[in-house]
DNA sequence: ACACTAACCGACCGACCGGTCAGCCCCGAG
DNA sequence: CTCGGGGCTGACCGGTCGGTCGGTTAGTGT
């Protein structure tokens, strides 16, 4: 009951290991680890089951081949804006924006690792927390702690707090957009610009409001 | 759904039944649904195999039984403390600590639900969204309104947005507790008061600082 | 005593899983 | 030309999955 490869409209070309890794991310980060077959792998790459194994010599290899390609394209520089000397505000807009707009232009990576996150114990954790987070995560807060040190930034919050939160509402927002949209009053998952500009301006100023909370300064 | 088999069609109990729930709940709670065999379920509830079948239809019936659990207990009011007089900023952080102090209680629970958001596409997220979480937020987005209204709250940002992010801060913070505890800087994670209060006043009076506040930045 | 029924069980089924294996095809080296 | 080896395949394996089946036990109304 095999079919050939009809492929229509695709190349004839030889499928390959990178046919099999891109198979894999899409399937993986569809439905995770146990909701792929390899035979579904094999299916969507045009090739035989056989062959993936072949390639990579068992589910877990190819997996973890999968999770090291995703985490080499999440991690490369992403903070190069904050040698600039623009306003910091800016800086958190633009940050938050790209950070959300790349989860959604690449979906299936973003899930792959979150799910990573959600699925690790506190065994696991260490490990994702040393090998492939740490550096990203620094990289955040000492950003925010070097703003602070400049000043215009409280000082009595951790910086690794701020990373935190600045990377949970976007997480978070990705994460859930399928559910928030159909939520009353959610109207800004898929404009990315006015969201990013939103919680930047949470972030920095607060929620209260300042005309009423009046500690004698003056708004622009 | 129909239901062709022998029909527990009315509110029938018995200590077999809610054995099998538990049992279930716990294990999809650690595992997912797909981690998670009706075996293994039989077994942890100490009785057969067929009879989880007698009882729930089918698998996916008894994941369905256990997410309206769950959902039931995660639902009972939480905001009930709006009605007080206090100040505003401390109901937040109260909300927020409370919220967080009951996902850290019940994790099986907690893991269950926000795996059945990452996990939900465009359709089964509409499904939640009216079914399961519509109420709830609708609840948070009205506290946020009402305290927009009565003043004291920034009126143009929009309390969907707000209550979306008090709820991300939370959720991601309890989703990613293992590996934050590993990142340099994190201490926060395991006291929940400390957190919810800091959380609390950043949502309320972001991150800027208030004694340079001005908007006019000098590099030095 | 009987009939009826829900709760419960061991054994079993087909489907599918991850993984293996013997061998085919193709191509470059000798 | 032969030869060998890597990409590739269909057939197959043991095991587990969700689900079914025939039958037993316990309780209950008559």
């Amino acid at each position: 009951m095999s079919e050939p490869p009809p492929n229509p409209g695709g190349p004839q070309r030889s499928a390959g290991r990178d046919e099999i890794l891109a198979a894999a991310t899409d399937l993986f980060g569809e439905s995770g680890y146990d909701g792929v077959s390899m035979s579904a792998i094999a299916q969507r790459a045009g090739i035989s089951k056989a062959n993936v194994f072949h390639h990579f010599g068992s589910k877990d290899a190819l997996y973890l081949e999968v999770m090291r390609a995703a985490r080499a394209y999440f991690e490369p520089g992403t903070e190069r804006l904050i040698e600039q000397n623009q306003d910091f505000g800016e800086q958190l807009r633009e940050l938050i924006g790209r950070d959300f707009a790349r989860m959604r232009e690449h979906p299936d990576l973003a899930r792959l690792i979150l799910r990573e996150i959600l699925e690790s114990g506190p065994s696991r954790g260490q490990a994702l927390a040393s090998e492939v987070f740490g550096e990203h995560f620094a990289e955040l807060t000492g950003l925010f702690e070097q703003a602070q040190r400049q000043g215009g930034l409280a000082r009595d919050i951790p910086p690794a707090l701020i990373a935190t939160l600045a990377i949970a509402c976007n997480t978070m927002l990705f994460q859930s957009q399928h559910l928030l949209r159909h939520l009353p009053g959610v109207d800004f998952v898929d404009d990315g610009e006015r969201y990013a500009t939103l919680v930047a301006r949470v972030l920095l100023d607060g929620l209260r409001d300042e005309q009423k909370d009046a500690e004698g300064e003056s708004d622009a």
